[in-house]
DNA sequence: CTTAGGACTGGAAGCGTTTACAATTTGCCG
DNA sequence: CGGCAAATTGTAAACGCTTCCAGTCCTAAG
């Protein structure tokens, strides 16, 4: 193997002067830092950030704690971060948690105390006391996605201003019977993100002098399947139709629309459906949704980090609000029978 | 930051000790050993990899390339190996190839050059002569999932077989007229994959004495999105429609499906649809496909790799062809004209 | 009662970088 | 032309572990 001594060998330069050349750090005469980079493409030689990182404490290399990789946002997210890693030359260390409550804590309890991060991202989870701590025991900079973190930074969207935006959207269309899927606490390792978005409706439906039957607010988890399932039972139960159907993520969305077809409902004819994200099926489906843009926050949280980390400033913990955009597509439009 | 030799001191122990103890690797007493642990556990401590790494060589990391983070192959490729790294206590490295030639090309040439992993694991990726070189160059187990990588290990599905299995499944149900929707050159990443998937496709007709139509092989990209377009033109452009489609994956399936249902088409009495992978919506699609165990895969992979690690043996090449299993749904049935 | 052979332990030499620190050179000012 | 600061370079000491080597002790065979 290759080292650091090899090239410097090579270069006719002393060690010191190689690794400042290829750091970019320091003084260095431009001749030896050509000779130096010259030497180094010769050889092949990519410096070890193993060691670069016992020597210096910078391991070039982020982790993201997801809760699931299968959840369009989280895949979002993380296509947003891995690609500003790629581009910054940082790599970019995965922790699924998933369901398995030991998975979990050895995350916490073992491998984010590796010192192995420079950084971490945290998306979506809700997080226990001593998690917390375990996190910020590592004085590293930290921002959160999708939520509250206490202590740390965060990138966020307006969840309840979203859901009354959504909600004023079908209301505006001039639905009043309008249904909300709602996030499943027992699942649920997300922020209280659906109580949030979930408020949000019945504030904009209180506002607007609309009745919310609890009948009419089901829980899922958050897929498309589960969604597709609490969907069916909403629409079959229910002693009258909504006209309308606001779910808290486009993928819910999505498993409504699967479960109205299958009782024969068009959309929007006889039911508007929207959600909430920017999912990639969004246009295959018609879905009029609110685009939240995670491949951005995901890369904005990056971003922030890689600020902290190269100026060395602890990151001061702050709110960023991303911003969202309405998108109307074709699954939502004036109901048929406006009857009350 | 407390390291190994806080520990030893609090253990009354040399650190060379304590190291043994902690790796569990040479002769300890088992006093000593609980000794160590316990001023371990007291001080909160856990080995620094990177440390490790330089001194022995082990990284405790694993590489995992993929070209994408969204489709449903890959995410549960993902999924799989990351519980069962986690389950072992290593790290897991992401490199998100994306569409960017450039990010491509720096994961080949720094990224995985680094010495920062322990073995590689590539899926789905036809790679270029010097992008396998550069894999190999790192002395590193790899294995490959998806499809052949030269040199290496691979873990695969005998795609042939199955297309043929998938295709009999349709014709076995009385149709003739059927449609095959493969993978998209241009978009391609992968294997010979959607090549050989079409082949015994077409090696089922002909074996069925079906003729094989090319206008009703289509292209699209593997993602459902693709595949909806994909199979509008199909079904529109169409002089005479098929009867059923089979989809070189399930997303491309479902992509079918959604389409099918634009036209009015009914699933299964106007057409039957099938796919490949054993998608999670194929529940709520009522899809009939071959389930191939992503998650399973990725577990594998990360076994047959650390085995290699562990044993520090190099790898041997070996294919390893794993299990499929054909799910019958509701979405495909007997034809309801069998005339020809 | 010897003695060979394990089991256990600690000392110390790295592993491949970074980074003071110090030394040398260069550039620019008055 | 003298002098000071900045630029450039090299030497060597870490960084936090693992592991080779030797030494000590204990056990069981001869």
């Amino acid at each position: 193997m290759t080292g650091i001594k090899d090239v410097a060998e090579r270069a006719g330069l002393s060690v010191a002067t190689v690794s400042r050349a290829l750091s970019g750090k320091g003084h260095v005469s431009p001749t030896s830092r050509e000779r130096a980079r010259a030497a180094a493409a010769e050889l092949g030689f990519v410096l070890s950030y193993h060691a670069s990182s016992l020597a210096s404490g910078r391991t070039h290399n982020v982790g993201l704690v997801v809760p699931s990789v299968h959840r369009w946002f989280f895949s979002a997210v993380i296509e947003g971060a891995s690609a500003a890693l790629l581009e910054a030359g940082y790599d970019l260390t995965l922790y699924n948690i998933g369901e398995n409550p030991e998975h979990r804590h050895s995350v916490f309890s073992d491998f984010l105390l590796r010192k192995r991060v420079d950084a971490v991202i945290a998306v979506s989870l809700e997080l226990s006391e001593s998690e917390i701590q375990q996190l910020h025991a590592m004085h590293r900079p930290i921002v959160g996605i999708g939520g509250p973190l206490p202590g740390a930074s965060t990138i966020r969207i307006d969840d309840a201003a979203i859901a009354r935006k959504a909600t004023n959207h079908l209301l505006g269309l001039g639905h009043s019977k309008i249904a909300h899927i709602t996030g499943n606490e027992a699942y649920d390792q997300d922020f209280q993100l659906p109580g949030t978005r979930r408020s949000g409706f019945e504030q904009a439906m209180n506002d607007a002098g609309c009745p919310v039957r609890p009948e009419w607010i089901v829980s899922a988890d958050f897929t498309i399947e589960g969604a597709y399932a609490a969907a069916r039972q909403l629409l079959a139960s229910a002693p009258e139709r909504p006209t309308a159907v606001f779910a808290a993520s486009d993928e819910m969305a999505i498993g409504t629309i699967l479960a109205a077809r299958d009782f024969g409902l068009r959309i929007p004819e006889d039911l508007s459906v929207m959600g909430i994200d920017g999912h990639d099926l969004g246009n295959v489906m018609g879905l009029t949704t609110i685009d939240q843009d995670a491949k951005g926050q995901g890369a904005l949280a990056v971003r922030t980090l890689l600020g902290a980390i190269t100026k060395d400033v602890a990151l001061e913990p702050a709110d960023t609000e991303h911003p969202t955009k309405l998108v109307v597509r074709t699954s939502t439009a004036v109901p048929k029978v406006s009857a009350s």
